[in-house]
DNA sequence: ACTTTAAATGCAACAACGTTGCATTTAAAG
DNA sequence: CTTTAAATGCAACGTTGTTGCATTTAAAGT
């Protein structure tokens, strides 16, 4: 529960580490467990940013349960390396190659977030 | 040299493990070496999929040498996971929110490739 | 309140991925 | 042929994440 509201509260997405240290009593294992649990539960989502760093945040509204879509824009910020989640959910017109049939897209906008600027 | 055929021939972008494999003579810290040089040669591009899984795959005509931009779409297969470039790139118009400026773009599709359908 | 049962936690061990230091081999220059 | 530098292989280490098992904690049943 606790993690959870870590999580609601900040305002960004947050990585294993920095969980870890924030509840600095709770043991690694069961923080992996506990995201999971999250994670499978709908509760929270995963982003793997483009350096791989894993980091956490909590599902808003319009997360619908079964397929779990996270169709938002993720936000990367190049100087403080933070990452948001953006309400902006955006469907380009993207023409394909013949034979690829597209399900979802992952939008990831990298740039200067608006307290480093 | 051989890694680098490899990596211009097939067309799709290939994971460490996978070239290991391919070259099995070759020690696995030479080839995080390699991959590395090309790397920063701007020879190849990295591309961490949304299970985590790093590939790699050549830089195209279009990638410049200074900022290394590889800002075209990038196509995953979700039955038989592989990663492939497409040649399509897409700037939307995204409406950030205050604050927030863009300096780049990840766009990552998810779907049936042409292989798979 | 006491007992039974299940869930949550912590620890150890392990595996995958990736990096660094150092010795050796290989190839390039002189 | 000798000198020098680059490329390779090995060992060791760090990080991330998973699994098995024992213990603790909490929930239910009597
Ligand atoms: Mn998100
Ligand atoms: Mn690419
Ligand atoms: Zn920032
Ligand atoms: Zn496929």
């Amino acid at each position: 529960m606790k993690v959870l509201e870590e999580l609601t509260g900040t305002g960004q997405a947050l990585s294993h580490t920095e969980l870890e240290s924030t509840f600095s009593k709770v043991d690694r294992i069961t923080l992996y467990r506990v995201l999971k649990d999250f994670e499978e539960a709908g509760l929270v989502h995963k982003i793997i940013g483009p350096d791989g760093v894993t980091r956490f945040a909590v599902c808003r509204h319009n997360c619908p349960d079964e397929t779990h879509t996270e169709d938002h824009v993720h936000f990367n910020c190049t100087n403080c390396h933070k990452v948001f989640c953006l309400e902006h959910t955006h469907n380009p017109d993207l023409r394909l190659p013949t034979g690829f049939k597209i399900s979802g897209i992952q939008i990831l906008v990298q740039g200067i977030c608006k307290h480093c600027s």
